[in-house]
DNA sequence: ATCCATGCAAATGTTTTGCACAGCT
DNA sequence: AGCTGTGCAAAACATTTGCATGGAT
């Protein structure tokens, strides 16, 4: 549950403009819960049946699309199905060309490197909302994890 | 067309292990061609299906995996459609959310900064391929272009 | 009470598949 | 001949839509 309480969850909906219903609530909670599968809306919609055998999948679908819309949640990259990611503190995501894996690559230092460097640039026409780093690669063990060192 | 003669275009298919048939070659040339377009499967075989009837939605779908497979053409992220995109130097994209368009972000200062970045990086169990910088906002006005300068 | 969100199911859009045939070596 | 790639059409899969009903404020 990671410390997510409802209660904050609901504020967060409404925060961005939304009626908090508990459709919403529940979807969101999912969210959370699938944070590191980047969930598809089809998953989300497994993971929630079995508690709330109501929920419809197109209720999923367009609770996911308003999501994204009132930016509280963001999309990634993948394999052909929209897949889903709650917009906690800014990360990359690295692709595993192997496994189709999405994992999250958190990196305040690239991170900082990056927006400084865009803070320097001057877009007109364009309201820049977010950089992110994208790494493509694959696993040499599908099984293992990926560990990361500096030299 | 930019200089890229069939010869050379058989030369990329040969190089990465694939037979160069006509439909491959169609295919990337048609890929060239609508680079900026960032299209998707169906968006090439519309392009080809005048000058070429006989080609088949399926082989552009599967010549265009074969392709990202032999790591001759990259995906990028979309609107939940499979886009395409021919490997030519590195750059990132922009996703403007209000016009839904992608566009080419070609920066070398900024490739360089994220490659050395990454240079001094040790991957354990990842064979790092490509990295790249995903920006995302929107446009001010739809119908202009969008223009970068440094402070 | 009003308005917007939801559930349902049908329609649409996208991608994959299997198989018979064609083309290259 | 033997392989692999292609075309076709069906199947599978993913997403969107319209509308009647239900729920939040």
């Amino acid at each position: 549950m990671a410390g997510t309480t409802r209660t904050d969850i609901r504020a967060r909906i409404v925060a961005v403009g939304l009626k908090a219903t508990l459709q919403r609530i529940i979807i969101f909670e999912s969210l959370l819960n699938l944070h590191d599968a980047h969930p598809t809306a089809e998953e989300v919609f497994q993971q929630l049946k079995t508690a709330h055998p109501g929920i419809s999948l197109g209720t999923v679908y367009k609770t996911l699309d308003s999501f994204v819309e009132a930016n509280l949640v963001k999309r990634v990259l993948s394999d052909s199905k929209r897949r889903f990611d709650v917009n906690e503190q800014p990360h990359g995501h690295i692709y595993c060309t192997n496994t189709k894996e999405i994992i999250d690559y958190t990196d305040p230092e690239l991170e900082k490197l990056v927006a400084d460097y865009f803070k320097a640039k001057n877009f007109r026409n364009f309201n820049l909302q977010q950089v992110s780093v994208q790494i493509i690669g694959s696993k040499s063990d599908p099984n293992e994890q990926i560990s990361i060192s500096s030299i």
